[in-house]
DNA sequence: CAATAAAGTGAACCACGATTCACGATTTTG
DNA sequence: CAAAATCGTGAATCGTGGTTCACTTTATTG
């Protein structure tokens, strides 16, 4: 007599909603979020304009939800390094070699997709995005924070305010990697990835040590 | 027989170029970038709109030229933090009492214009400003990399690779000053101000020295 | 198949703010 | 004052990109 959602209908509803996360996350991935317009996204995913508002309130709830996916992969693999499972073999690593781990990988990340990276940290964005951008960067302060506290207990660093101290290393990797990567865009000028790096970590160390 | 420009019309154009200037720079302390526009300006300095166009270019030109003004203003300050003149009675100081005054001086000014400095540091701009306050941010980062060469070289500072040091301080004093300000005008959260700019120096001499 | 509900479509619409331009007002010179 | 050059004006225009909605297509059930 009537139609009722099934099973299927609603499988292919969550394909579609996931492509279009997927080709939004990949447009911002290539071209930052200046380049994510609805009609974009359209074009690329193959539907029509309208179909977006089918799965999306509006270009705010867009971009936030893509943001929200990319910023919580980059979170999730960089709190693996700074908190590893106890049952891989790295359980043996002290406070100082996981703050080192950490830095490695968020470094790393940031360079390898340093597109996303800049959209993530330093493009430019509508205010409704910010306010997950300071979650994001706060979610890395965070797990910063709790590593120097780990730190100070375990008496490998010294005691100190760590929110401040945590705050600077996420402002300090930002602004070291991130702005670098502005340039790399323009010029042709490479870097040095592992003497990067290493200057960070260094100054990271002194910091907080 | 003819129109020529006399002293006294070019002193009226440069007071009205002053005064357009002086008045994009006011809406842009208190409100920021995104309170800038052609008809805010106009309605604020009391002249017409097509009259901006006979004294800016465009708005990109406008915004440039406003944010130099004001990041002229506060990296001279900083400057003469860092280097200040040996006329005066400072002439003293050592490499590390310099670089604390020179943090002390870009916290307190951040603190104090808060909106000018989110502006300047941290707002969302157009592509077009992001090339101008790059150069802001590296004028930052040169004074420090000098003051940190000149400690290097008094034996004050350990050797190290000035450049990210310098623009790791930077990065620092941006996420640990403006990120917490952004909050403040959410939610009333006070910071202790003095402890954050003690917390700030302690994390950023350590990294160097 | 008929009925129903939801998904898909894209041209039309709208909001916002930069930019233009034809016109009048003002200043300077002879 | 007349002529010439520039300044001042602001409604009209334009560009961009988000949003709507009447309509078509597809899926489901009895």
């Amino acid at each position: 007599m009537a139609y009722r959602p099934t099973e299927k209908t609603e499988a292919r509803k969550k394909a579609q909603h996931t492509l279009l996360s997927d080709t939004a996350l990949a447009i911002v991935s290539s071209g930052g979020f200046k380049a994510l317009t609805i009609a974009s996204l359209a074009q690329e995913a193959g539907v029509a304009i309208g179909t977006i508002y089918k799965y999306f309130e509006d270009k705010a709830e867009l971009c936030t939800h893509v943001f929200k996916i990319a910023s919580g992969k980059e979170v999730e693999m960089v709190h693996r390094s700074a908190f590893p499972e106890p049952s891989s073999d790295s359980e043996k690593l002290n406070c100082t070699e996981r703050l080192e781990q950490t830095i490695q990988s968020f470094a790393e990340r940031a360079i390898a997709g340093h597109k996303t990276a800049y959209a993530l940290i330093a493009e430019p964005v509508d205010p409704m995005i910010e306010a997950e951008r300071l979650k994001y960067r706060q979610a890395y302060a965070q797990i910063f924070r709790d590593l120097i506290e780990a730190g100070i207990e375990s008496k490998e660093f010294r005691k100190q305010d760590t929110e401040v101290a945590a705050t600077a290393i996420v402002g300090a990797l930002a602004e070291t990697l991130i702005t670098p990567l502005v340039e790399v865009a323009h010029k042709k000028q490479r870097v040095n990835k592992e003497q990067l790096i290493a200057s960070i970590k260094q100054f990271c160390f002194c910091g907080v040590k």
